[in-house]
DNA sequence: CACCTATACTCCTCTATAGGACTATAGGAG
DNA sequence: CTCCTATAGTCCTATAGAGGAGTATAGGTG
């Protein structure tokens, strides 16, 4: 096929307006990670564009991580890969010194009305019904990190009926393959504070003693909010890194 | 001037000579921040080259942060500007609701030997003399940042020589004006613990209550470790946002 | 004096083309 | 079977050029 015209507002330059078609379909959930977009070469026959414009074009969706290159062999939508994110910041040795990959158990999983904070981030309305799950992270069956999760519905309807042996420690795959829903993006919110009566006995460290506080909320593709998680974890265990210029 | 040739591995892409090139000139003092460099046209002349193929170096350089385009007038050597970047994370409402200029007062300012973790992150030896610094951060008279720093020596000494009303809130421009000496860039290292004795009587909070700490190292364009800072403050007057995907 | 216009310089968009480098596969040589 | 070679498809590097768009300035117009 040839000829075929670009969408969007003509004021924009060509490769702006291919960049958003590809970053649509992707949105739509017409292309997946993983899978390969058409190369350059049909990209500007298809479109009616110079080479160069094309590799404009995806030089965007590259630097904002939805695509990847492989030279050689094409252009791919890249996987998201962060949920192990959290223990980028934590890192949990055993006595041999190697990293430890952490048990999960979750404690509680049921329907709650959403508190105000989590109803605006997920975009529902305040009390309405969502999923909360409360998850504890070992390490060496010593606890580090507490987890409290909301999902909204209808969308994750599923997540409640699914057998908790089937939720791995990892929980992005499982909204992927349980409930059709694809984590693309987060935003992170890092604060500390004293652990507190509460959280200190799940812990087993003394109220006094600081965690850190990291709330995050993880996007889809198209911007609709699907996560909202907070976890607090032992301070003399985190180290975060920055570079900054 | 034309015909001139990409000095460096000539197995190497010629956009990534070039970027090379002027990265170099940078790190060599020869460009200063604020400095317009060449116009991608006279580039282009000066080095034979295509019009793409310098602005493919340049993007490279913008990418870094090294460089920043302004359209219509030229491309300027970018002013690193993280400086306040600790006042990024901590928030200070006066009473007004607007945020409010720290000050800054400076407790030691002497020669001492340094540390292992100093020297190590310095590249000086453990023990060498080096500058170090005391200074509190204030907001409406109460204390809210400690900071301690360590500058190497032969490189600062003239910071010991100046006054102390000379010294504003913000290191980074004396370091340039008063040593010569240009921070590039910076990693930061984050962590918590609970303020102990030392810092809570500073901090004039208690002993329990917890602190963030920021380690942070400055380095020049020509990556030499410049100044090594470990920052305190008050946890509960902290957030830091990232995005991640 | 205030305003407009022409000019020159900058980076930006886009076209068109040629060949190199990397990956994968199919098929033949040994 | 193993190894090599040819081939085709991919992204990557580089060339050359035309015109657009934003910025600044000099000089003319009213």
């Amino acid at each position: 096929m040839q000829g075929s015209v670009l969408s969007g507002d003509d004021r924009l330059p060509k490769y702006m307006r291919l960049a958003d078609s590809i970053r649509t379909e992707i949105a739509l959930g017409k292309r997946r990670p993983g899978d390969q977009i058409a190369s350059e070469a049909e990209l500007a026959m298809h479109y009616d564009l110079a080479p160069g414009t094309v590799r404009q074009a995806i030089a965007i969706l590259v630097d904002e991580r939805i695509l990847e290159r492989q030279h050689g062999k094409g252009t791919f939508v890249r996987h998201p890969r962060f949920d192990s994110s959290m223990f980028r910041f934590f890192r949990f040795l055993g006595a041999d010194g190697l990293d430890l990959e952490p048990e999960s158990r979750i404690l509680r999983r049921l329907l709650l009305p959403a508190p105000e904070h989590v109803a605006q981030a997920l975009s529902i309305d305040v009390g309405a019904d969502a999923i909360f799950m409360n998850r504890l992270r070992l390490v060496d069956s010593k606890p580090v990190l507490v987890e409290e999760i909301w999902l909204p519905l209808p969308r994750f309807s599923a997540f409640l009926e699914i057998e908790e042996r089937e939720i791995g420690p990892l929980l992005y795959p499982v909204y992927d393959r349980e409930c059709g829903q694809i984590v693309a993006r987060a935003e992170e919110y890092l604060t500390a504070e004293a652990a507190g009566v509460e959280f200190s006995s799940i812990l087993q460290i003394e109220p006094s003693e600081p965690v850190i506080v990291i709330d995050r909320i993880a996007y889809a593709y198209d911007d609709v909010a699907l996560e909202w998680r907070r976890s607090r974890g032992l301070a003399k265990e985190f180290n975060y890194h920055a570079s900054i210029r």
